[in-house]
DNA sequence: TTTCTTTTAAAAAGGGTATTTAAACCTTTA
DNA sequence: TAAAGGTTTAAATACCCTTTTTAAAAGAAA
């Protein structure tokens, strides 16, 4: 079986209470921020390789992590270098993973025109003129396929790891049931 | 001692479960639906004289008001026409007073500027030639006090009408005492 | 050839969208 | 010149947008 990758993990935290994102804007190395932008301060990692968006509520979300681990390392490292400069932050962020991304190949070329038919225009989404992925809203685990011709495929909306191992074992099921894969 | 005046009353409250806007808006005679510019159903009453929006939520905010018991005629009334309609709502909806608008006279014509500096200018906004009203925002009651030079004045935020009465007397108290006012 | 756009999910927090109302001053429009 | 509309304030409702990240692959633009 083709192995999951989880190429990003977004997560949010509350790191503490109100933070003046002017202060550390100036402060912090590398820190962007434009109100007008955005709300948010946004400040990226090299190691691990993500992008911090801090609030001035004290609440942060943490992208492009490859690991929840890695998002743990990350979150806890910003709340370190606000912790330097002297920002009410706390000892221990409670942080929840809000979305997992993976990929992963079903290792069979796939007809979507078909695939689409099986699955039920009520769940999919198929226009290969403006996206080439078909795009599939999974009800149980609830997240979202994007499957492409090559076999190839993203999942998107995951809140565990699970979730992703449970969405992979589902869709080969029906297509391979549907007899839309190679087995 | 001028007496006060309710101009506007806003309050909010569920009215039931899931709301179905686009079948309200074909079958309620009046009622404005744009999903494109907001997402609330809009909802004329004649009498008493307000507009009540409707949301998806099944949640209402009703604006216009000269009254509390106003307000609830006018909730209660597209209650009605909704239960007429077989869409799903309470028997007993949940109103909230959010805001009441009130205006009075001072009864003396004021110097905004020498008020401005009177009151504080970390409470007060005053820029005549942006809006002739000087904006005061007062602790307690929390409410905002727009004051104009021919005495008269507007408060808002209000919860109840208390904080009107109360707003009032602490600002009347707060002029004379200054000597801002025409005793 | 490289880069960008398309699509999807998720959080954060402002801004805008709309509704109502008074005050009074300015500008625009018939 | 009269009438209309914009200026400001509060409040709830709930959507959209903004930004960040990431993969897939097709088409377009540079």
């Amino acid at each position: 079986m083709a192995e999951i990758i989880v190429v990003n993990v977004v997560a949010s935290a509350s790191i503490g209470k109100e933070l003046m994102l002017q202060d550390i804007a100036f402060q912090l190395e590398g820190a962007e921020y434009d109100q007008d932008r955005f709300p948010g301060l946004i400040y990226k990692l090299a190691e691990p390789k993500t992008a911090v968006l801090i609030f001035r509520s004290g609440k942060v979300v943490c992208t492009g992590a490859r690991s929840i681990p890695d998002v743990h390392v990350a979150i806890n490292k910003v709340v370190d270098e606000l912790r330097v400069l002297d920002m009410p932050v706390k000892d221990e962020p409670d942080i929840v993973i809000q979305n997992i991304v993976a990929t992963t190949n079903l290792e069979s070329t796939l007809n979507l025109i078909q695939i689409a038919m099986s699955l039920g225009f009520e769940n999919v989404e198929y226009e290969p003129e403006a996206f080439p992925g078909l795009v599939y809203r999974m009800d149980d685990p609830k997240v979202v396929l994007l499957l492409f011709g090559s076999g190839k495929m993203v999942c998107v909306g995951a809140r565990e790891v699970n979730n992703i191992k449970d969405a992979v074992r589902n869709i080969k099921e029906e297509l391979s049931t549907a007899g839309l894969m190679r087995t």
